[in-house]
DNA sequence: GAGATATATTTTATGTATAAACTATTTTTG
DNA sequence: CAAAAATAGTTTATACATAAAATATATCTC
């Protein structure tokens, strides 16, 4: 991933104004992200998609589906499938397939995965907290509800179903 | 990736908050990426990596090196490598040694891409405007400056050279 | 100016991610 | 109920991304 791109020659400025936004954005999460990443790595050995499935888990002690993790970390099936091999390697997580709906798998976090995960999620609090250190409590209010109204603006952007091109549209 | 993980069992809210609006940043950025992907790819048959490079040398008409790239788009020198051979075969881009200094490779939008990219630029800006279309001006900007404060708060935070564990603090 | 160090980039191994096609089930519907 | 449609998940092919090691060149230092 990479850095949004504008062209700035002789646009308005408040036409401007989303993009530049969408840039920031974009900029302050790879930031933050190359923060956790490095620290994961460098305290525990693993990574950030990882760690975000094992939260997932952590906080559905009954167990999640394939789907519901996909759903959950907005990303596709297929990886799911993925990651969650990698960490049944690693003796972190567990699979088991339904007993009515043999379609679906539930995952849980094994006794070690709990483990692993209550030992990684209080480093993580401290990352993030300090790399957000500079903004009050007043101002990081402020961001998250305006976060808020972003991602219900994004959420009614109409998303047709493919196959939808309309090539002879005027 | 995916999302960012917490434990909220017990923890005072405002302990709590920078977690949730790094929770509310990467969920953003996530949906508006999908968004502006999505339409790349259905539109021009092209990648946010693709695009965010190719505008990162539209505007910078002398060319780059390749690690001046990889420090703009905040990537490795490595993935930059695989992306750049990407475009050449593609005809977007080309590659020419510098003569005084062997080691530095000057990249440059082809004509071919900078017509390519020059299609692409009003369509992303629009697709970002419309995703905020929610957004006021007054609140784009307030956004605007609190991810400019983010950002400088996360520049803060120390990053440690490689190799400066110290396994025996205390 | 030779050896050490630094810089620019590529290569390698691996992990993460997508889209599309596919398999296996379940559910719907005529 | 049988055929069709929907759902859950995996597989495949490919792209993107990292970290670490390697290569090649340039610069520094004595």
């Amino acid at each position: 991933m990479n850095d949004p791109a504008t062209i700035e020659a002789g646009i308005p400025d408040d036409q401007l104004l989303p993009l530049r936004v969408w840039l920031a954005l974009f900029s302050s999460v790879k930031q933050i992200e190359a923060v956790v990443r490095t620290n994961l790595r460098e305290s525990f050995g693993s990574t950030l998609p990882r760690f975000d499935l094992l939260s997932q888990l952590y906080r559905s002690p009954g167990g999640l589906t394939m789907g519901e993790i996909s759903a959950r970390l907005m990303v596709t099936n297929g990886n799911v499938t993925g990651l969650i091999g990698r960490l049944v390697d690693e003796g972190l997580v567990d699979r088991l397939q339904d007993e009515d709906d043999r379609r679906i798998q539930w995952v849980r976090l094994t006794p070690k995965g709990n483990k692993v995960f209550s030992s990684m999620a209080p480093a993580n609090q401290a990352w993030v907290t300090e790399a957000m250190a500079e903004l009050s409590e007043g101002e990081l209010r402020q961001l998250q509800s305006l976060l808020g109204k972003l991602k219900a603006s994004v959420a009614k952007v109409p998303k047709r179903p493919r196959g939808d091109e309309d090539p002879s549209a005027e």
